[in-house]
DNA sequence: TCGTATGCTTGAAGCCATCAACTATCGAGA
DNA sequence: TCTCGATAGTTGATGGCTTCAAGCATACGA
């Protein structure tokens, strides 16, 4: 680290890291902050490119990631955080792509509820299958540290 | 966990990671498809509302995330990741909202700089302030796994 | 000096996102 | 059983984002 560097506070890739962990507070506020990081510099892109390949917009891919199983407008769009009116266009295009499939829900005649077809089953799979890649930050790290990463990320995913 | 969520694999919050984690090879894929989820999961849905509160789309936000200093409109669009034509329309807005200014660079007429507004620098800051709160599935864990999280994540930061 | 490359902007088209309004359907209470 | 308020999804308007194409000003190298 250069003394020009220093000036700016630690980079990862050009981008200044030091304001957000001026905020850090304990070793959970630390990891927290390089998690963010090394995501937005990592998966971030790496979302976006996968699912240009794919050709899938980002609402289209994070879309097919939650269909592992039929479910509602409604439940899609509460798990992705956003509007039903926008689903509905989300889910026409998919549905133009012969990639999901309305079906009416048998218990209740306004829910419709949204199924991979079997196109959108092999392009869910591929999605991720490219997605479990993981960046050279982490496979060129030490296998203890791998090891005892996974383990410290399986018992927070518990919480 | 019931034999149901063995049927559909593991789940966070809903949803599936099981589809993620059969391509995941060995602890460091293991590791990056729980990271992965952890930032859908709680990293995303932060990112977005924390915006909202700002009154911040996700792109102003990360344009503003970038200019830990000034930066010319090709770069901030090359960190980006997206055509300098969608740069100019965030920045229009940014600057429309007083939060940026374009300034001429010195050597070259063709560049623009962009630099924050003490407005700009003062929202950055808080931005920086409400992303640096950890999730409770990083504060609960054990004192002795958040410093080892923190440890190795820093290792991982330096390749 | 001139031709090519570069940086940024403008504009068209499509996608995303919110809000408001609408129709069909459901469920609870009288 | 009937009524009314709530719910699910859709339509439509508006603004923001994204890519691609084209244009203008500027820079650089032959």
């Amino acid at each position: 680290m250069d003394v020009d560097a220093r000036k700016h506070g630690p980079r990862m890739h050009g981008i200044d890291t030091g304001d957000l962990a001026a905020y850090a507070k304990g070793p959970a506020g630390e990891a927290w902050v390089m998690l963010t990081e090394l995501f937005f510099v990592h998966g971030r892109p790496r979302f976006f490119s996968v699912g240009q390949q794919l050709e899938l917009s980002p609402p289209q891919s994070v879309v097919l990631r939650l269909l592992d199983e039929p479910r509602a407008m409604g439940e899609l769009a509460g798990l992705m955080r956003c509007d039903s009116s926008n689903m509905t266009g989300i889910v026409d295009r998919l549905e133009e792509r012969g990639l999901v499939e309305r079906q009416a829900a048998a218990h209740d005649r306004r829910i419709k509820l949204i199924a991979l077809t079997e196109p959108g089953r092999e392009l869910r799979s591929e999605l991720a299958r490219r997605l479990a890649e993981p960046p050279e930050a982490l496979t060129g790290l030490a296998a203890a540290d791998q090891r005892a990463l996974r383990d410290i990320l399986a018992r927070a995913r518990s919480r």
